[in-house]
DNA sequence: TCTTTTCTGAAACGATCATTTCAATATAAG
DNA sequence: CTTATATTGAAATGATCGTTTCAGAAAAGA
């Protein structure tokens, strides 16, 4: 037989996220993506495709990342109150220690709107968020560890919330502002 | 003397605008910004200047249409509630018809983390809406049209579930939900 | 070891990028 | 009308874009 691939895809498609998170899809050039990835243009072609394909597999990724981060978080054996407390403490810290934002809002705003294969997994990853966070308060009303209200508008709330913590973070870089703003929604909960 | 600048410039730099509404920062190139302008290169960058200074042009613009809708609702004889009904109208009249999202937010996740002019404008806009909302808010609570509450926490929420408005469109294309959200938000207020 | 297959690296591909050049053109002042 | 000055359009600039080519290196089976 032959020469079998010699680099790690999984390892050369996180490095080519790093790029593609920090410069955007159209700002990351394939000289940028290829360098970090370490690898030769001819060798990306031979194995995940052109630009596009390997964009898609780095936001797949990327969402996968998260699936696993519900996963752990859905079998949790803590309270769900205290599950959603963690959840947000790791969203606020998401918002104000990345330096580059988040790369699926990045890329929602960037391509989603003509992409349709990033648009379709972007939509699976909200839609994953989506039930994770809605079951969760639906627990958390049911034991009474928070106020009864209709969980899928919170979750759509928070959700919503999220994306735009991640603009103001941007535009002021001011982690107070976010900390304020996500210890007044679980104030609001609560009440 | 000579001869006198031809084409319209505020016209000129509405229809750049509109361009890299479409395709961003990036990915209009000159040749789609020059053919929409109607000018030649030489007088875009006689008059403008380069690629970037034009962008700066056209964020300007956007705001400042943003600005006047501000001045226009803040001298409106309205009462405080009535005025943020009819603004939570706007905003999701926004979401929901615009084909293309908000350039100011997809501005600030696709340059303002490298572009220290484009962020310093669209931060100057967010503030200007920031104190806009602020004291509709103070004055709609001052007079018991809605619940009394940190208005500053309020404007926070609300500008960042615009942003969030605008993601979860591109994904979802769903009006229904982002008007169930805005209800949510009225209710939430006033209950 | 030899053959066969496949991957790698360097170079080159045409296309397009933002930008500049410059001669022709147009205008206002003298 | 002439002259001086500025703008315009067309073309060309070098750089960089995403992608392909291809000879040579590497590895597995015979």
């Amino acid at each position: 037989m032959a020469r079998i691939v010699e680099f790690d895809q999984e390892l050369a498609v996180r490095r080519a996220m790093e790029v593609f998170w920090e410069k955007g899809y159209k700002g990351a050039s394939l000289r940028d993506l290829t360098k970090a990835m370490q690898i030769n243009p001819s060798s990306l072609y031979n194995t995940i495709g052109d630009k596009q394909e390997l964009f898609v597999r780095c936001i797949r990724r990327y969402t996968d990342d998260r699936k696993e981060y519900i996963a752990q978080h859905a079998a949790s054996s803590r309270s769900p109150l205290q599950t959603l407390k963690l959840f947000l403490d790791d969203a606020v810290t998401n918002v104000i220690t990345g330096e580059r934002s988040c790369l699926a809002i990045k890329a929602a705003f960037e391509v989603a709107g003509e992409d349709e294969r990033i648009k379709s997994i972007l939509k699976d990853d909200e839609d994953a968020m989506y039930r994770f966070l809605r079951s969760l308060l639906a627990k958390a009303m049911k034991q009474g560890e928070i106020r009864k209200e209709d969980p899928e508008l919170i979750t759509d709330y928070l959700l919503s919330a999220y994306t735009g913590w991640h603009e103001s973070f941007i535009l002021h870089r001011d982690p107070v502002k976010i900390q304020r703003m996500a210890r007044y929604v679980l104030k609001q909960l609560s009440r």
